[in-house]
DNA sequence: TTGACAGTTGAGTATGTGTTCATATATAAT
DNA sequence: ATTATATATGAACACATACTCAACTGTCAA
């Protein structure tokens, strides 16, 4: 217990780096949010869905028909989109019209292709 | 078969909404590979990881007393990083040096915390 | 050569997730 | 009221995946 104050079974190599990398490290939420929002939109069906909604607003059966998928399949999505607030919707009689919720998104297809295309 | 020539059991809305995203959407492997570069940093674990190594270069010890977490786990995440070509390394005797392979990952936590932080 | 150590890797397991199916809700039209 | 339609939702299934454990490779030191 003299040296090993951390929870793994490493010795440690380079103290000073881990040390002074442990005290910049955000905190345990912060990584959550970021990570949770890049697994949503690293879906096929979802990013599909995202860069429709870039273009026009639309609803449940017209995304369901530009990606050859299921309603309920497209609705659940759209749940989670929704449920994360990159989604939101307006109802329209019995339709519901999808939109993006966030200006950040077209900026995160934006960093995503730039370096999808410099590979 | 007359008014179908959609591969979905829903019938068209918006046909013009459809037809026009339809023909602005890229391709399937453009889709597939932006979706996958985001479900790589869309896990907690790789995003501290590409987190730590904004900062200083790190053997796999290190980041596994960083993250608190066993080598054998960061060496799997290393592996995936790496395959995915976000993260390269250089090999100095028994270490392995682990490094950001891409100036946009940077970027790409600048949008993701901008995002998060927005909410 | 032998032992110690940094790192990798395959198998196994537990958990998470995307789609389908069936059903439910809500609104519009007849 | 009844029917049709647009969407939502819960359960179930198939598949993916993150971690652990054990075994392995490669390198350094004694």
């Amino acid at each position: 217990m003299s040296k090993n104050e951390f929870v793994c079974d490493c010795n440690v190599i380079h103290e000073d780096v881990v040390t002074n990398t442990k005290n910049n490290m955000p905190e345990e939420y912060t990584f959550s949010k970021l990570a949770e929002f890049f697994k949503i939109v690293g879906d096929i069906t979802r990013v599909k869905i995202l860069f429709a909604l870039d273009q026009n607003e639309m609803c449940v059966c017209d995304i369901a028909n530009v990606l050859g998928m299921s309603k309920s399949s497209i609705s659940h999505q759209l749940g989670t989109l929704r449920r994360s607030g990159i989604v939101k919707c307006r109802k329209v009689g019995k339709e519901v019209f999808y939109m993006l919720d966030d200006e950040h998104v077209k900026q995160v297809f934006e960093v995503g292709i730039e370096h999808i295309e410099h590979k």
